[in-house]
DNA sequence: GGGGAGAGATGCCGC
DNA sequence: GCGGCATTTCTCCCC
């Protein structure tokens, strides 16, 4: 079968291009590197970036982003991939030893995943209970990429000290008390102030992290991000119910 | 035909199953998410993990990690997978309303990637090259997971100060200079000194990391990361060369 | 299994 | 394009 002219066709087409063959892999950009021969899953999605996958594993072992340039040729009986994307800098080269099978077609999908349970939807959250933080937290803003800097919430309390709020979904670390730490004193810095408190707002933290935020003078806060996605409820239960 | 069948026995065999199909995906575990019905690949590997893409972008839009336990059921006239991790306390449930293909092979791979260009192929060349650093510094030991923390090359200067490098193989911003400081700090606290420099290995830096660093009195140097696979200048050449 | 950190991180948004 | 940051980050390594 002709997979080297059906894949050219497909590319043009802007078709989803599913391959499944022995093939080496390599690639020169940010990084550099070799995939010896072996069984994998390689893909071209209509955007023009491609996966490798091999057979274990969620994350591809090989990469291009979308925008990439892709040249079918052969070479002897191999069939040769060049893919190249100037934008990133990045350059790849797949030569296929034995194809298995080749799928194309046309995908037909407009729709966005809808998500619940992310780090902004704990600072909503937070916003709408600020009891959360503390019987006198009055929340001021959202600040989010404003001069401030990237401060999830930012308040008040009844003695007037500012009072910077940052939220992680999951369990807090050193870096996350680093991050605080760096958004207090610019907001000392930019204010010229010294009364201001810090607060972590997560499920869970590491012992570290706690023993580095109370050194520093910080407030831990078990907050658990809201999960459940209302216009689904019929579908929840049924995964709960296992 | 039959696919409820065809996917059941290729989960018993271990195979790689690959699915075309216009498919609704619901998710529920460390947050929740909806994906209404579109055309999109789900494969699942033989270590039984499994990803879900749709026709754009290099990243899952859904996913579950090695170990799950996948159920196929039929729902009226649509097949219904069923996905738990007991581990990650993660489900999902795929609902196919047509499925396009469905291809099931053992896939063989034992290979490895080889990789060049990383943070500690950086640090390797610093050992071997502390002249890059500075002309009087002296490396004492790679400290990498020991009592000192994880400081990428540590040792000392002609004037007896300890010096701690942080590398990075890309742009150094914000968060580096703030792991380099808690590296500087807590060698400070266990030695009990002062002399301590922090020097931040990096091809380049962001111009508010610069400003950090220099107003923590931190250095900065401007270092590539070694890229060339030896092993494979042939390739590398031909890739070069497009 | 949790903690800590790198990654060719990816993806998003704002400037 | 770069910068800063969240991510169902993933993956590795050590304790």
């Amino acid at each position: 079968m002709d997979y080297a002219g059906k894949i050219k066709n497909a590319l043009d087409a802007g078709d989803v291009i599913i391959i499944g063959a022995d093939c080496e892999v390599t690639y020169s950009g940010r990084a550099e590197s070799f995939l010896p021969s072996g069984d994998r899953i390689v893909i071209i999605k209509s955007d023009k970036s491609l996966i490798v996958h091999q057979p274990k594993g969620t994350a591809p072992v090989n990469y291009m982003k979308q925008g990439t340039v892709h040249e079918i040729s052969e070479n002897g009986k191999n069939i040769l991939l060049k893919a190249r994307n100037s934008a990133m800098k990045e350059f790849m080269e797949i030569e296929f030893s034995k194809i298995h099978f080749v799928h194309c077609q046309k995908f037909e999908d407009d729709r966005e995943i809808e998500l619940q349970g992310t780090e902004k939807h704990m600072s909503d959250m937070i916003m709408k209970n600020p009891g959360l933080i503390g019987n006198d937290f009055r929340p001021l803003s959202r600040e989010e990429h404003t001069k401030y800097g990237f401060i999830d919430v930012f308040g008040h309390d009844k003695d007037n000290n500012l009072v910077v709020v940052e939220c992680k979904r999951f369990n807090g670390d050193l870096n996350a008390v680093t991050q605080l730490r760096r958004y207090v004193e610019k907001i000392k810095a930019l204010k010229g102030i010294k009364n201001v408190r810090g607060i972590l707002a997560c499920p869970a933290i590491s012992a570290n992290a706690l023993k580095m935020l109370e050194d520093w003078g910080f407030e831990y806060r078990k907050i658990e991000p809201p999960k459940h996605l209302e216009r689904h409820k019929k579908n929840q239960k049924a995964l709960d119910e296992f």
